[in-house]
DNA sequence: TCGATATTTCAAGGATTATTGAAACATGGA
DNA sequence: TCCATGTTTCAATAATCCTTGAAATATCGA
């Protein structure tokens, strides 16, 4: 994840919408997420909704794959992941020992569930 | 770190003025920056780092204290460390078995440095 | 108190981003 | 082929964000 795809992913994380799209996307998994659902799920317009899907898209935060004449969405894992360290190195950078501890808190434990 | 204020804190990031902001506040470390010589050091008006600092200072992810003429700024790490969880627990949501390896990078190391 | 320094605030303008509804495009089944 | 379904694209408007420079505020030292 290099400075400006993350600058882009920043902005893409920065809207509600956006956000809740995306929150869905990781827990529905590998499977995907069909467009049409996605909108009734956050209750927004198709059209508003493929505009911010392709928002995430830009950001590199999802991709997308046709099945039948539905259009299933999927996070991309790695990207949120490159995003993460791309947060922590800035974080750490220099001065380990103060963002260390609150990275240790429980976090990537099966079963955590999701926040609401 | 909650919802509304990460919204922020992501909106504060995907700037490039305030992104080279917070990486010298990062590194600076709780002894701060003024404010004058953080517009030097990303060469842009006074007025318009005053602009940003104030978006970082909404956000949370900056604080600021009075020094005799200059106001000094520094780093949240907390909020910092608040953010990452917050993505973190949005993205091994339920899944963390596939955010997790990425994760396991080394990190938060003495030493390792910033990025430039 | 006065002037110099350090910073913020304000208003105006330009640029980007979000929302809406209509129209276009693609797919699958009758 | 024709129609229904699912989704995107487009144009227009509204809303938000960024930049700029001038004026205001606060501190310090002479």
């Amino acid at each position: 994840m290099d400075e400006r795809q993350a600058l882009i992913a920043f902005g893409a994380l920065s809207q509600e919408t956006r956000l809740r799209l995306l929150r869905l996307l990781v827990m529905a998994g590998p499977a995907g997420i069909a467009a049409g659902s996605l909108a009734e799920q956050v209750a927004v317009s198709p059209s508003n909704v493929s505009f911010h899907l392709k928002e995430l898209e830009r950001a590199g935060l999802v991709s997308t794959r046709r099945d039948a004449r539905s259009i299933v969405y999927s996070a991309e894992y790695d990207a949120l992941s490159g995003l993460i360290r791309f947060l922590m190195e800035d974080c750490c950078s220099g001065r380990p020992e103060i963002c260390a501890p609150a990275l240790a808190a429980p976090c990537c434990q099966p079963g955590e569930g999701a926040r609401q």
